[in-house]
DNA sequence: TGTACATCAGTGAACGCGCGTTCACTGATGTAC
DNA sequence: TGTACATCAGTGAACGCGCGTTCACTGATGTAC
């Protein structure tokens, strides 16, 4: 994972000697742009710092990008590809074996496991995924038919068709999976920082296997189900 | 909520006409920075716009703060106390009716409730208090003892005595429960940011009916639970 | 009760920093003839 | 094949910004006598 990222320092550190012209800035500023997206999140991402990383007169990246704005987009679009990129790499990874109910759950906990593990390697990335700086990515066709939301979607969908989960308990069940998913990677990555790995390992698999109970639903009455989801509605008093 | 904020504004737009000495700078700083904090997030929390807030030159707040850091985490301070409140007052607004399993889930999803009603509502304080800048808040005990986390854990506790969570299903149940409500308010405040309210709310109902089945655990069998937490635990191949 | 003086809590000017962005420019490249 | 010239992709200097922080200072306050 993020191999570019380390092809390009490499190549950075050896490059010099060319001439007036770079080549290929673009993407030279677009590496290095997710670089410093890596390493210090997208706060870290100016004009400045890609250009001095390329070895370039900031100015020279205005001819590549209209300005801050349109340079952190493209780190954002980067790391949301290593993310899509990690996901597909532990959901490919999976075990095959077992009942089809437990495939399904497996490749559904492949696909979580693939978002926090990202998370937990790449911080600065993931952050810069989510950052509520800029514009939204808007999503090309073949992002989109890729993207994590779309594997999160399948997986779902595939636990129905196994009969786990019952068809009217699909609905918004991306969301709350994906609430619970994002929440692991984002309090790992911030209030449990210091959770020693052992612990936070454990915390991530019980939190998986409440979710995946979870979806089924049926631990709750009818009756105490309609209790609780009406006060969770209710505006408060 | 936030009328500590409020006030403060409308006291400082009323000032001006105060002598040479403020009388009670500290706090007007910590209330602009909590302002500022509200406004902009923890990032526009700084020593020079506070003091500009309160009337003052940036210089004063040094008497007050050792630099922008020790305001920051009086912002923080400040932001989760205000969590917490909301919190609080979603707990004691809670219905009190049905049987005891009803109103043990029904404590259960006020917490949860006013964890995101406060990320919605102040996205900026919420962000504040859980910004990876600056020291972590240092507990008082008051504060440990009042803190969102311990009234998480009091209403997981009360869910065992009462009979519905199995005793063996506690452990790091409020770490799955705090994530699945710490995502479901990033998210809302992040990618789902444009998502029209009647489907986030319905988003929230669903989630927390998510994880209240899913934390007594009785959906998969035994067999399937194992091979889903082996292979969440096992390494990438 | 009055006053000298220490102390406290501010002011005002200045520093250096990194940033985004713009300007007039120049070296390199490639294409028409 | 050679050359004039347009175009492209850089440079270098400069602007204004807000920031954190420090300095020497001064006005206000309160206390000892």
């Amino acid at each position: 994972m993020l191999a570019g990222v380390n092809i390009y320092l490499m190549e950075s550190s050896v490059a010099g000697k060319r001439g007036y012209h770079h080549g290929d800035l673009r993407n030279a500023l677009i590496t290095a742009a997710a670089d410093l997206a890596a390493k210090g999140g997208p706060e870290s991402v100016t004009i400045r710092a890609a250009a001095r990383e390329a070895g370039v007169t900031p100015t020279a990246a205005y001819r590549h990008f209209a300005g801050r704005e349109e340079l952190l987009t493209a780190a954002k679009e980067w790391a949301l590809d290593e993310l899509t990129k990690e996901m597909y790499e532990e959901v490919a990874a999976r075990p095959v074996a077992g009942d089809a109910v437990s495939r399904a759950l497996a490749r559904l906990g492949a696909i979580g496991r693939g978002y926090i593990a990202f998370a937990r390697a790449q911080p600065g990335l993931f952050r810069t995924v989510f950052s509520p700086e800029g514009p939204k990515l808007e999503n090309t066709p073949e992002r989109t038919a890729t993207s994590p939301y779309q594997l999160l979607l399948s997986g779902l969908d595939e636990l129905v068709a196994v009969g786990y989960l019952p068809a009217d308990r699909r609905p918004m069940a991306e969301l709350a999976a994906w609430s619970m998913v994002h929440g692991l990677a984002t309090l790992q990555d911030g209030p449990l920082r210091d959770l020693p790995d052992d612990l936070r390992d454990e915390m991530i698999v019980r939190s998986m296997l409440v979710l995946a109970h979870g979806v089924k639903g049926n631990a709750l009455t009818p009756a105490q189900e309609e209790l609780l989801a009406d006060q969770l509605a209710a505006p408060k008093s």
